[in-house]
DNA sequence: ATAGAATATGAGCGATAACTCGCTTTTTAT
DNA sequence: ATAAAAAGCGAGTTATCGCTCATATTCTAT
């Protein structure tokens, strides 16, 4: 009888219930981390937060790295959802309104569970995730590059470039530090909408 | 015979060879961090590294996390001496100059030992030193804003508070993407000061 | 020279972490 | 009804980590 792979992590979950477990899991991770921060999150501790046996935990997920990584993955994938459909529409825009776009749509993305984002931010560049934070900036990095291209006669942009790379450096900063630092009254953000708009087209227009 | 502290951590080294010691422990510790990260950074490993014991370690430090932040805080002093000169030249100019100045500054502070920077950024904010770090951003911070006051008349700015933050968080995220991004030939480090010096006077020329 | 203070040592303790494995329970398919 | 596959279980293994302490060595002052 060749038995196999009972504790080699199995890959999915085909029935209702283990599709629950994995959720289950992916819930408690979050949760541990934003309430008490990543040494804290112990995949003993993990198990026991989503109900469930350590021995099932590692079914699915092969180390802890892989299940922290499956948190960043599904919280970029529900950032992504939020800004996707806003950019379909900002970037058959002129310069003037597409930044303004730009940034409320980076605001809001920022604001999608900003708890995990921050921990996200802070604490979990050590996990391999974070290749995949790095390849999430170059999609957006060649997306504004790409739009700038395009509008080149609305703008002055020597270096298409480099001039991507300011603004994107300097619009995620923007948002991540406001959203992140609980200065966050409705008004104060408009606030910060405004300047930042104003600060990226004052560049692009020389 | 009240003998006190013996395992106790003793505040400071008053001989020569303890003084050593002290440095060969911080010397270690930043080596590892750099070429190891945080998680390999054992108090074992770093006494090992250091030559010293690790019954030594624990004279002049009372935990791990007072070593790191010790690293911390030289690695800090380091940056501050760096800026400080420059800094008391440039805050008595016009804001063209001035702008430049602080731009350049910024450059220079990210270049001292960059890959320590680097890691001290991405994997340290767990320890208290995280505090350290914020209260260093807010001096940054009430610097600019003073000096915008100083100069209103040469600048259109509503709100000096909110303008500061803008400003001072995009020169440091521009310099720090900049130079942590092996992006950093002499060449390309000129355009990206031209790029946010523009980039920052735009926004306060309205 | 010598006593006491300062400094250095490293085996080992207690805690906790990630992860395994033999086994039971539930579901699916026949 | 029943066998096999899928899912679940949790005590226990292994490893390492931060840190202590009893003791040894070196330095300073008299």
């Amino acid at each position: 009888m060749g038995r196999r792979p009972l504790t080699k992590p199995r890959k999915d979950a085909s029935q209702e219930r283990s599709r629950a477990t994995v959720d289950a899991l992916l819930e408690a991770t979050a949760r541990i981390l934003v309430r008490e921060g990543f040494d804290r999150a112990s995949t003993n501790r993990i198990a026991d937060v989503a109900g469930v046996s350590i021995g099932s935990l590692y079914q699915y997920f092969p180390s802890k790295e892989a299940l922290v990584a499956a948190v960043v993955e599904r919280h970029q994938w529900e950032i992504m959802q939020s800004a996707r459909k806003d950019l379909a529409v900002i970037l058959a825009q002129p310069v003037e309104t597409a930044m303004r776009g730009i940034v409320t749509a980076a605001v809001n993305a920022h604001r999608v569970d900003p708890k995990l984002h921050r921990v996200l931010a802070e604490q979990i560049p050590r996990v391999g995730a974070l290749e995949r934070l790095a390849a999430f900036n170059r999609e957006n990095f060649a997306l504004f590059k790409t739009y700038l291209e395009n509008h080149r006669d609305e703008v002055r942009v020597a270096d298409p470039g480099l001039a991507s790379f300011v603004c994107v450096t300097t619009i995620e900063a923007l948002t991540h530090n406001a959203v992140l630092s609980e200065r966050l009254s409705g008004d104060a953000m408009d606030a910060l909408i405004d300047e930042a708009t104003r600060l990226i087209l004052g560049y692009l227009k020389a």
